[in-house]
Order: C-alpha cells, then structure tokens, then sequence
DNA sequence: GCGATTATTTGGAATTGTTCCAATTCCAAG
DNA sequence: CTTGGAATTGGAACAATTCCAAATAATCGC
C-alpha cells in the first residue's frame, strides 16, 4: 500500500534480522537513498532532523549500523575521516578527489573483481575486498 | 660508516625533503624495518621507547608522519581501527584477518594493478588505489 | 666558535568521531 | 491492561590523533 518501494525493501530486511522498522530507520535509510552523495554520520543526523527534529546523533548511528548489518547501506572509511555511508550495493569501488574531498562510485565489473582476488595466495579467503582510489576528477556524475 | 644502510637512505630522503635526520626519526624508521607487522603508533612508541626512553607520543606521531610524507613508510587504515604503519615500499594490497586482526602484505602484479586502473571511466585521474581484503587467513607468513 | 635563526621535540590540553550507558519511551503479545 | 523486550535519547566517556606553546637542538653567517 505504501508507494515507496524501499520502505518495504526496508521493512523485509529488517525483519529478516529480527527487527523492527521504526520512522527512525525509515527515514535515516530513505535520507541515504535521496542524496547519493556518502554523506557522514553527522550529515545524515542534520537531513533527518529535517524530517525527524527530535532524533538524536546516537540514534542515527544506530540505524547507519543497523542498515549495514542488514546489508542496505555500505560504510566508507577514507583514511581516518568520517564513516561515510552508501545506499549503493552494486560492487563498486570509490574514488576520492583530493581537492573536493568529494567521493564518487565506480563500477567494477566481475572479470577485474575476479582478477583481483586471484591475487591472493592460497590460504588467504577473502569475504570481501575494498578497491579506493584517490586522485583528481573533472567528471561531472 | 654506519653498517645500517637503512639509516643512509633515510638521511637521503630526509634531505631530499629538506629534513634532519634525528635520532628519534631514524630509531622510529629501524623499528619499522626491524618488525614488519604494521605497529600502530602507540606499538611503535613502546618499542621506540626501549632505546629512546625519554621520546613522546607526539614525536612518534610526527616522525611517523615525516616517513610517510618521505615515501619511505605507508599508512595503512582498516576501518576505524588505528592507523598501522608499513616500511614496504613494492605496491601491494593488504590483508585484514578478522580473526586475529593481524595485517598481510599481498604483493600485487603491475597486470592487475593496470586492469584495476582500467576501471575508471574518462576524467577520473587516480594519483593512487588501494586494495584491502579481509577475510581468514590460514597462511604462516 | 658565537649568537641568531630555524627545525625538532616535548608534555599536556584540546579536538574529533564514535560508543557507551542508564533512563525513558514505544510496541506487541498474552 | 500489563509486562517484557526493543528502540530511542542525551549526555558522559572514550580512543586516536592533532594542536600548542615552551624547551631543546642543530645549522648558518660571520
């Protein structure tokens, strides 16, 4: 009945941990899937409180630790600057442009993620890599 | 004179950057070549401390800085966890065993290393990428 | 060598991002 | 209802790091 999908995306995923989708989580995760742009923590506390003004801080990194644990939401570490967070679940690499400091997805196709785990010896299994690259862009996406 | 050459290519790159080579800098570098299991800074402030017992937290911190700004050390973040410092210089990946948290260099071929590059679309210009896998490691080394 | 200048180190305070905690508040089921 | 667990809240606590101002050390022009 509720016209936006990813509230119900939400609801079952939530579910299937055994929790409950409460305005907080709805709106925190709803916030990441409007602005794709891997706001921080502290980012998302001042968009929700838009919607939510009495939401608290600790809140918000309660359901941005929720919705990872759910596998909705990616956590991005750059170096020792805020947890950044993303709706994205694509495999995708992140880019960093130094001078904006703003972080861009990159897709990666499974031919170069399966080349890069060949790299492993054996005795090493990887349940997940992380690709971050750092640079200039002049894109505009 | 000095029987350490590590030293001599410190005091060279030091100066390349117009820097001194202090005692504080070099027994910080030594410490790093001598255990190569990616100390935390707090790690190589109690090591440093055994032959320098008077250095401080914040020497360490800058000397360490200082190595890294040289090219001589890299820093190596996982997640939020303190930054971990590493003396090789060959381009390589790391390992993260969730396990026992220890750190694994992972060497990483110029061919993979130029596909990974491949994957980023025209007016991306990366300066770096880093690669971290994390996962279990049954491997000795 | 000798003072002037600059680099480096030092200890402690401050900062930052995040987590912890204890006290409510909110549901959901019996 | 009411009882129990889940979730939220505000503020204190924490950990890693950086900042700062004073002390120390090295280097340079003379």
């Amino acid at each position: 009945m509720n016209p936006i999908l990813a509230s119900d995306s939400l609801t079952q995923r939530l579910a299937d941990s055994g929790l409950r989708a409460t305005p907080q989580r709805e709106v925190v995760y709803s916030v990441l899937l409007r602005k794709r742009d891997h706001p921080t923590a502290e980012e998302v506390f001042a968009r929700v409180k838009a919607e939510l003004p009495t939401i608290s801080l600790a809140t918000v990194y309660n359901c941005l630790e929720t919705l990872v644990q759910c596998e909705l939401v990616r956590a991005v570490n750059f170096e020792r600057s805020p947890t950044r967070y993303c709706p994205n679940l694509r495999p995708h690499a992140h880019f960093h442009d130094e001078q904006t400091g703003r972080t861009y997805d990159i897709d990666l196709p499974p031919a170069v993620l399966a080349e890069v785990n060949q790299v492993l010896p054996a005795g090493f299994d990887a349940s997940s890599v992380e690709i971050t690259f750092r640079g200039q862009a002049r894109a505009t996406s």
